[in-house]
DNA sequence: TTGAAAGCGGTACCAT
DNA sequence: ATGGTACCGCTTTCAA
């Protein structure tokens, strides 16, 4: 069933109806029952492609995930973000579309995407510092917005991130607040802008108390359960271990207190964990929260913001530039505790 | 730059450039040349919209990821599985379409994209038992893939699955053969028609050596971290626990191996436990796999072949369904171990 | 081998 | 308040 078989089937033009449809007030209310009530019962959908290409919108947002040839993980997050910005789309009348791209590709992707114009705006996943995916974007010229931040980089553009620094720094804060002197930071890695800005807000809550990072104790790689498990480990053997661990995610954190437990420690008392989390409720469901979390309440609700303002963007392209920082949440749970009283 | 403006630079017209582009025999080889050159240089690509109106065709397939109203997780398996059929599509030029959809909403969902005409076909995830979707499907007449299957369907349709009574049936052989007598089963929720399938194959594996299912050793829920720690709690407070654990993912094997080790047990030792996974790489990377795992090699790939179904039926909707049943692989860990001597 | 023109299914301007 | 019609950018028949 197509706009002219509906007008056909009504004995009115297709203009009329079409108006009648999308609720332009030149229609009687009369005829525009009728229509609605015939449109209903024939279930008329007008075609996208068809409206697309008269409008010149496609109402859809692309969502495109950097897969790195070096890491190849699907990283977890990418699902809770994803499924708030879908409920955003869904009640605004977007389509979302969905593209995986090798890093060295990104650019082709996007040329494309203007080119075939089979996307109003694009969502930006992952950046890296100064991450040349911002610069070109503003360069093709399609309405973009970033989630997360990249520094070093002029121009202005659409972003939200949560406040890793700040995050960073309360949290470990918080552990020095209770005595730990040697904390182990177990981050992300470096190339991606919010690992760097994590390691800031650490490097600066040691610097206010006068402490010196130990660059043994700074790690930066893949965030994996190993990665955590290892390290542990490893701390393990050396002279002066940390008492406290600071994760960036909770994958690395289970592997922490596995490498804990299996040593015969207990968590919160022989050493400390805190973890920045994301809320992966599958991962910690409820008040079996396995460690401290300084966490956003929801990831969910970020990708829920930023399709919000990307939209925003797209219907007012002349706008300012929209930006939000989301300040993370400190709570606190049972895997942490006092520095333990040590002879070192 | 379109059609027109390219056609007109070319001094040509719109439809020999339109079939220069699209390799059509009849044009001689210079002007293929040249209009290659053009194309390449002023980075033109056709308007999906336009094209698609022309062709009939959307070059888009539609995932539908149900978000139930009651566990309102975001599986991390759909991530590597989707990451899968986005190779497929990006090789076959097709774009593809996600939407969240809350489960009364699907035949809504289902009729709308009918409707407009933005997914050439769709592609159905995590099926429950006599899915009422699938039926919906085959009446509005869009093509259609399952990852997974429904039992107790009639009409026939495309489908990809693991065989996942197999894989339990063997995984419960293996501890069966170990000496385990009393094996927990920690199932997903068994509307899901893989959870189904799951129980059968635990059930035959027993009943094939004459042991009949204890209905407090079978728990059916939500596969969460919680879920498998507190089921370990509760049965080791009881009279008779099990000796081994089988669980339907990584993510409650997390949760039964902490509650083992803080119990100051041994797994492989005094608790095996062996699981089915989905190659979740961040939980179990490289060699420190954390159980037996009874896994497939990998989600994505499926994802990869599902979608290739998907589009051969799109391309010739008479032939005839095409379904594929995988075997699961069958790897074994350091967390598994016979049976130990018991007084029970 | 090339081109003119009629769609594809809508929207939106200009009349009436 | 309603209708006629010219697009939107491409593919595809039909003619030359």
């Amino acid at each position: 069933m197509n706009l002219k078989e509906l007008a056909a089937k009504l004995g009115l033009s297709q203009t009329t109806v079409s108006r009648a449809l999308n609720g332009y007030p030149e229609v009687s209310e009369a005829t525009r029952l009728r229509v609605a009530a015939a449109a209903d019962k024939h279930g008329y959908r007008p075609n996208t492609r068809a409206r697309g290409l008269a409008t010149g919108r496609a109402m859809a947002i692309g969502h495109v995930i950097p897969i790195s040839s070096q890491h190849e993980m699907v990283n977890p997050i990418f699902g809770d973000f994803i499924a708030g910005a879908g409920e955003t789309y869904s009640k605004a009348g977007y389509d979302m579309i969905l593209s995986q791209v090798e890093d060295h590709r990104q650019e082709q992707v996007y040329r494309e995407m203007r080119g075939k114009r089979n996307v109003d705006g694009i969502i930006v996943h992952a950046p890296k510092m100064g991450d040349s995916r911002i610069t070109m974007l503003q360069e093709i010229g399609i309405p973009f917005a970033v989630h997360g931040r990249a520094s070093e980089l002029t121009g202005p553009y659409n972003w939200l991130d949560v406040n890793n620094k700040s995050a960073f720094q309360r949290a470990t804060d918080f552990l020095l607040d209770l005595g730990h002197k040697r904390i182990c930071l177990l981050n992300g890695l470096e190339s991606m802008d919010f690992a760097f800005r994590r390691r800031h807000g650490y490097e600066d809550a040691l610097a206010a108390r006068g402490i010196t990072p130990d660059p043994d104790l700074m790690l930066a790689e893949e965030m994996t359960e190993t990665y955590g498990y290892r390290t542990v480990q490893k701390m393990m053997q050396t002279a002066n271990p940390p008492t406290a661990y600071l994760t960036s995610s909770i994958i690395p954190a289970i592997g922490v207190r596995r490498a804990i437990e299996e040593a015969g420690l207990k968590m919160g008392k022989d050493i400390s964990v805190i973890t920045h989390d994301d809320d992966l409720s599958y991962l910690r469901n409820g008040e079996d929260v396995p460690q401290f979390t300084a966490t956003r309440s929801s990831v969910r609700d970020a990708g829920r913001q930023l399709a919000e303002m990307l939209i925003q963007q797209i219907n007012n392209p002349s706008g300012p530039p929209l930006t939000r920082l989301l300040e993370a949440e400190l709570t606190v749970g049972r895997s942490t505790g006092p520095a333990p009283e040590r002879t070192a």
